[in-house]
DNA sequence: CATTTTGGTTTCGATCAACGAAACAGATGA
DNA sequence: TCATCTGTTTCGTTGATCGAAACCAAAATG
């Protein structure tokens, strides 16, 4: 089949759609219900077009308009829409279980990434026992080189992906993102041999995670597991009973998506240092 | 403003629009990643079409492409807008801690509805502790007549909706679904007085939940929350327990929200019986 | 009470974005 | 090797989509 890239194609992209989706997320995004006035000038376009786009996914559902204030607010079918997505990854639902074990255990929220494409992104959480749980958003784009679940992937996924987040620049979101690819470097082969990575203070100042990677049936990095507290609760030197805990959940999940010890002999480490 | 309603609208919606939710929805629902050509028959319409549109879906991260098979499945874009909208409801944020204290208190699910229109919603769910914990989707409806979440809204939601309920058929969705609306006018005066709604084997057999109304500032029936088991952990006759602290939490919600005792003094009951 | 303003909705003719058909390209397999 | 898949691109045609302006009802204003 085709090698061709899309080259600078001609007029990419049915407008119609776009500029739908523009409107599915700036109606989204909103706290409050958008007027039909408002949403054509921050899109920059006309009321008649925005009115007939709101009418047909209001049609679908996707939209709705209060009765009573004539304002357009989002239907409850994307939200549907996204759990159906979500039900679909198996990973999530291999996980599911042992999510829930792990938050109970230790207490502690737990998140489940899974590599899309050359992207890790959050899956699914569990809401630790504290009151005020801290989470990522399901969709959130992990960031690779200032989280735990992001580090695993650099130390256990394609070396290529690693090769990339080495060479290009490394944001730093607080003092502590590690931010010298030497230093990366090094961090990755650590986590590689030890099976876990930790986040302290690197993407929230306070915060830490641990995280474990999790294979998949032919062997590959499928994705991660990781807790996640503040630094009081899950501090830089974890304990003995949060590293296994962490990592047993990703061994057990793997071992559901069909992973196999004899997949992978051992850390595969071809070229990574220059 | 226009009073009009929409009428025989000439051609109805935006045609692009419609292909690309049909795209979206198809995609999501299939467990495993789709071909361009299957979605065209499936959607009978031609593949240079599908082509197009996927590709624009995929420019805005909603659709991605395996570079390997070729094959097209959800982005995670679509799952993070779904979970934007959830963020701003409301209902949800103040829920949340309650919903969690409940689930961690009795150990069932918890599921959070919420009215929009003349629907009820699921807009949020706290799994409960047993392995295969039930719950429902978020984004899914609520029948009014065969559930506790629905039933609660009969009895406390506008007059109107539980006039347009009782008038239409009552489906049975179970043996023991209640489909004589005189016993379901009975029932849901019963549960305006004593202030919970349950639904034993009425949607799913050997499946109980209780359900509390929660009111908004404005005094308006803004939503129900619920516990949801088997029968055997949320027997026919709940407990003391059970039901007081659903009732409690139901109220602790409707306090945040701003609603007040004051605002409504007294069941509302205007003219239900014929 | 008359008038103006505001904001959603509809109409309508022009146009160009989106379309279908067919060609193309790479892979598969017989 | 040839036949046959499937995804992708090209291209000329056309009707769906668009903007502008009219329209309508309600709210604000004088």
């Amino acid at each position: 089949m085709p090698r061709m890239k899309a080259a600078a194609s001609p007029q990419d992209g049915v407008q119609s759609v776009i500029l739908a989706i523009k409107l599915l997320e700036a109606v989204a995004s909103s706290e409050t219900p958008k007027r039909i006035t408002d949403l054509a000038n921050q899109l920059g376009t006309t009321k008649a077009r925005v009115f007939r786009h709101l009418r047909t996914l209001a049609q679908s559902g996707y939209i709705v308009q209060d009765p009573e204030t004539e304002r357009y607010y989002s239907g409850p079918q994307l939200v549907l829409l996204g759990q159906r997505i979500v039900e679909n990854l198996s990973l999530v639902n291999e996980a599911r279980s042992e999510m829930v074990k792990l938050c109970a255990e230790l207490g502690h929220s737990v998140g489940l990434s899974q590599m899309v494409g050359e992207r890790l992104y959050t899956v699914d959480v569990a809401r630790g026992s504290t009151p005020f749980s801290i989470t990522t958003l399901r969709g959130t784009e992990q960031i690779f080189h200032a989280t735990a679940l992001g580090k695993v992937a650099l130390a256990f996924g394609p070396d290529s992906l690693a090769a990339k987040i080495l060479a290009g620049p490394l944001q730093a979101l607080t003092s502590e993102t590690v931010t010298d690819p030497q230093k990366l470097r090094r961090e990755i082969f650590q986590i590689a041999e030890r099976g876990w990575a930790q986040s302290p203070n690197q993407l929230n100042p306070g915060i830490n995670a641990l995280a474990a990677p999790i294979f998949d049936a032919r062997g590959r990095f499928a994705g991660a597991i990781a807790i996640l507290d503040t630094l009081h609760l899950l501090s830089e030197k974890p304990t003995q009973g949060q590293i296994e805990a962490t990592c047993r959940a990703a061994r057990e999940i793997s071992r559901r998506l069909g992973y196999t010890a004899s997949h992978r002999p051992l850390p595969k480490r071809t070229a990574k240092r220059p």
